[in-house]
DNA sequence: GAGGAATTCTAGCGGGTGTTAGAATTTTTC
DNA sequence: GAAAAATTCTAACACCCGCTAGAATTCCTC
């Protein structure tokens, strides 16, 4: 048993070597959460998860590391533990945050609309709410369509409830549409969901912000999904 | 759940049963190219490239090992590195593979038609020749759109130019579509081509065989892009 | 069958993984 | 300021990764 590590010379670093920090623009001050209560220093557990979901989206789940979230969070892989019990759950809350993000930004859209708004137009809003959330400051939102494909089958499962409650809920406005006899009659509405959804979610690979307005680009895309190309 | 690896105290690690097998004979033995004489059995070559596309698309690149692709091909792990430099070189050949196949099959689709027919068909025989292709018997066609954004960058970008050439394809389209008077003429293109990608793509992630007929799905999806849900 | 090439397997290296125990440190409480 | 609690770090374990060298095996040719 030879102990031949870098650095026995030292007798006790503080610091080892300080991790290369990337530099996190300006951590949101947690906003003011009605029911306090808990302790301050769960802002850790905020900083984890927020470095999880962006990590994860970049690399996937599988070619995420422990120590790249730790990095990020600026904090040791080993510290990790004390706020989660495993990747896997860490994967699960980023997921799950994720779902409700959208499902919630969309939901709050549509019940802001006049009660007399037509199921078209409240697509239409669906739609742009559902991208907006996608696209602009949708860590968690984008991760959690990008990767979901990629987590192990428990977590799948254990997520799907959130997931079918949001396609539900598009069901149900896609049904009123044709109820109303806004639709035309021989679409498939399961097959127009999906590919609505489809749609909407490969966005975040390839849209530029730069290269267009989002309010624009929302716009146009429920246009298309409404209109078709003809 | 089923892995055996042999442990280290057994004294006789004995073969993996092979389980049934189901592989493609290859339909064109490679025929005498140049220098060598084509060797007769890199039909195990084609069974881990086999494997590997199947085995990527169902647990992406990072989370795939060397070993899962052996076990579903056959043989050891160390043995694939006779047939391949390194996982990244399969990778790469897999995704190539994926993009050629859906390239020529659309190209030769569209091909085939009539050539006065109208740049609106043509799009329309583009959008199924996709489908079927990503939907049936896509192994390496669905682990192309998959995983490509899990790939490391260089793998990415060599794959680049192959992938850029097939958006250029549908991009000529379109714009002969529009160039015809036959678009609306304010939908953009481009967005509407990623569209299409996406709700295509998305397809290989829900579609199921045994819930309608392949041929009413692809057309189905065609007039859906085309004319909309209004 | 013998010899040689082609193919596969075995065994292991170096390194990185998720995870854990316990020491060290910071924060809170009195 | 001391004691206690909360939080983070260190160091290691056990395992698995991609990959390689060389032995073992199969295959082909004569």
């Amino acid at each position: 048993m030879n102990e031949e590590h870098p650095t026995p010379t030292t007798p006790s670093p503080p610091l080892p070597e300080p991790p290369e920090l990337a530099v996190q623009p300006a951590p949101e001050p947690s906003p003011g959460n009605g029911t306090d209560g808990g302790a301050k220093s769960d802002r850790t557990r905020q900083r984890i998860l927020d470095a999880a979901a962006r990590t994860f989206r970049d690399k996937g789940y599988a070619g995420t590391t422990l120590n790249d979230i730790a990095v990020a969070a600026l904090l040791r892989a080993g510290s990790i533990y004390y706020h989660f019990d495993s990747k896997e759950r860490l994967l699960e809350e980023v997921l799950d945050i994720g779902i409700a993000r959208v499902s919630a930004a969309v939901t709050r859209a549509i019940e802001g609309l006049p009660p007399d708004t037509s199921p078209t137009e409240r697509i239409r809003t669906g739609i742009e709410a559902h991208l907006r959330s996608l696209l602009y400051h949708g860590e968690y939102t984008s991760a959690s369509f990008r990767i979901f494909g990629q987590a192990p089958r428990d977590v799948q499962s254990r997520i799907l409830s959130r997931r079918r409650a949001y396609a539900d809920y598009w069901r149900g406005m896609l049904r009123e549409a044709r109820a109303a006899g806004e639709l035309r009659a021989e679409r498939d509405l399961g097959l127009a969901r999906m590919f609505l959804f489809g749609a909407l979610n490969w966005s975040v690979e390839w849209y530029d912000p730069e290269k267009g307005s989002l309010d624009d680009f929302v716009r146009e895309a429920a246009e298309t999904f409404l209109h078709g190309i003809l």
